[in-house]
DNA sequence: CGGACCATTGACCATAGTCAACCGCCGTGG
DNA sequence: CCACGGCGGTTGACTATGGTCAATGGTCCG
């Protein structure tokens, strides 16, 4: 298990410069640890968050619940991500958050976040530039479930995962581990279970990619991307290339 | 017309609390207007915006640019409303942003915007908050459009617009002036243009609301809303009451 | 061994996309 | 002033696609 600030000032000066002072903030920040189990709610939809979390290890997923108790997915999150980071300045949530599989993640105090901000202003955009990558998955998210063919939609998903994934050292080769089922996955693209079934036997007989008990191995990343029109900009992280996984 | 700071105090200090001195900051900054004609981008995906944008009059959208040449519509935008926050600290442009009918907006320069932030956090805060308010905005449009019927997706989306309208003073009594198109609209909701006008027509019938024109009419919120099963939580406005309009 | 849960598959059906024709409005130009 | 053309909206007929339902299989765990 990685620790918070390791975690996180690998993640943030990823891309922002951030100073000696704002390391040593990010290192004193205090947090304290929680695990949750499959499928727990680290915080539900109408509650008011005092803490934001950052994932330390397995998978958090936001989702809508609906008025006929079915699920929206909304994003999953691998260990650095924050996935409540905008429960810092919105007081009651509008989403949930749980733990697909098992999970590790650190809570940090809101308070003590706001006061980092006040003493060291980069780190806060930092963040800010974080929580707006975020809205940039979720127009894709947007974009990916309207504008797209089931097939493409699927290996769109299966991509901006493993490419995340990658960029964060979460893959073993070409393949990357992914505690979701196939509901979970209908309840992400819209489709319905059955749908997603016959989509992934498709992608699986492209020779494109496969996924299987929770594991996702690239067979081809080229192909892939190709019929999952996928464009890595969107992410903003540095370009990597992954032409060498055919 | 109105005014930038008239439009940024009214928008920000609705939810955050801002002091004497940041209103003043406020007031202080130092934008240029421009008018943009209908359809006319303010700026495109992949360029590295230096301004960002506060709309003064009219309506202007993001939207993603696909392969094919087809376009979806991500999001609508408001008198007060700030389309493109995000790229003060995302570099290039993930998606494009442009005028609905004919629009003004107000350009004010990063630099500016930043020199604010160190000075006035408050205010950084609150822009914040707005881009969160965003993020969730984004995140209610992915359910709408995945796991919504046609009919509810429609009526929630006119729900949404009508709501932010009315919690921005631009409705006038029931109706609220909207320059979409039918194509617009089917570009938004992930539908085929056929479809969107039948469910327009659907919901006419309703007696719940019409839009025409790029007029939409309320004629039964309650109903309305219920159709799209619209809770308007997700926008983080002030909780208003419209039931009023049957 | 039995049961629960998830994945898989087939058959059928509802829904929305496609295509094409038509309408109505508006602006242009004869 | 009217004729024409274009654009956006409207409608109908047909079709493709994916949702629903139901039955089967596989695996893990008690």
């Amino acid at each position: 298990m990685i620790s918070v600030d390791r975690v996180l000032t690998e993640k943030l000066s990823e891309h922002s410069r951030l100073s000696h002072d704002d390391l040593a903030a990010i290192r004193r920040i205090g947090s304290t640890p929680r695990e949750l189990g499959p499928n727990e709610d680290l915080i539900r939809q109408g509650d008011v968050p005092h803490n934001s979390a950052i994932v330390l290890e397995g998978m958090l997923s936001r989702y809508h619940l609906l008025a006929d108790g079915r699920r929206q997915y909304l994003s999953f999150h691998l260990p650095g991500d924050m996935p409540d980071a905008q429960g810092l300045f919105l007081t009651r949530m509008d989403h949930a958050v749980c733990a697909m599989g098992r999970a590790v993640v650190a809570l940090v105090p809101h308070k003590e976040l706001l006061r980092i901000f006040a003493a060291r202003p980069a780190v806060g955009f930092a963040i800010w530039r974080e929580t707006l990558i975020d809205a940039s998955i979720f127009r894709e998210a947007v974009t990916n479930n309207s504008a797209r063919t089931m097939v493409a939609r699927t290996a769109h998903l299966f991509c901006e995962l493993f490419y995340r994934g990658h960029a964060s050292n979460l893959t073993r080769g070409n393949t990357l581990q992914l505690p979701i089922g196939l509901t979970q996955l209908g309840e992400t693209l819209g489709m319905a279970i059955a749908t997603v079934n016959r989509t992934l036997a498709g992608l699986r007989s492209t020779g494109a990619m496969q996924f299987r008990n929770g594991e996702l191995t690239v067979r081809n990343w080229p192909r892939l991307a190709e019929i999952g029109e996928f464009d890595p900009t969107y992410l903003h992280l540095k370009t990597m290339d992954l032409t060498h996984l055919v």
